[in-house]
DNA sequence: GCCAACGTTGGC
DNA sequence: GCCAACGTTGGC
């Protein structure tokens, strides 16, 4: 199976992208929405993940890649509740605001701008690189 | 602070 | 199984 891309959504007052950094890997947990907990469960190691923070911020800050596969979450009952653990890859050099990406047309069916209360967000392969380019990765990083 | 866009719940 | 009422999320 081929790399996938996705972006996920995080509340940095309660889990930012430093934390991810300081704590080297964490379990991406909390998701509840049965859409992402769908994509979720269609995640594989080695996929690649931005990290967006939502709130004031509105905007991607940094890559990390999944590092596991899908698995309930350990600290709940419901065994629907799936998470995976994550690391950071690398801080983006331009953060990407949320307000570039709607400004855009190329973005025009990105389901962080359709659907902006989905906090697990497939990202198609074009969509990433032209957001990697936005942010200032080199092509060759990939 | 408000509101749009969802998702969930519970009565029927 | 429908839908009104309510709650939540996240952007504005």
């Amino acid at each position: 199976m081929s790399k996938r891309f996705w972006l996920l959504k995080t509340e940095p007052d309660c889990y930012a992208w430093s934390d991810l950094v300081r704590d080297g890997r964490t379990v991406w947990d909390g998701v509840a929405n049965n859409v992402a907990l769908k994509h979720l469960r269609e995640m594989q190691p080695g996929d690649e993940a931005l990290i967006y923070h939502t709130g004031d911020e509105r905007r991607a800050v940094g890559r990390a890649e999944v590092i596991s596969t899908p698995y309930p979450d350990p600290h709940q009952s419901d065994p629907r509740l799936i998470v995976v653990d994550v690391r950071p890859l690398a801080p983006l050099p331009r953060p990407v605001a949320l307000a570039d990406i709607k400004a855009d047309p190329a973005f025009a069916d990105f389901a962080l701008v359709r659907q902006s209360r989905l906090s697990v967000v497939p990202v198609t392969e074009a969509q990433w690189q032209r957001l990697l380019a936005m942010a200032g990765v080199a092509s060759s990083a990939e």
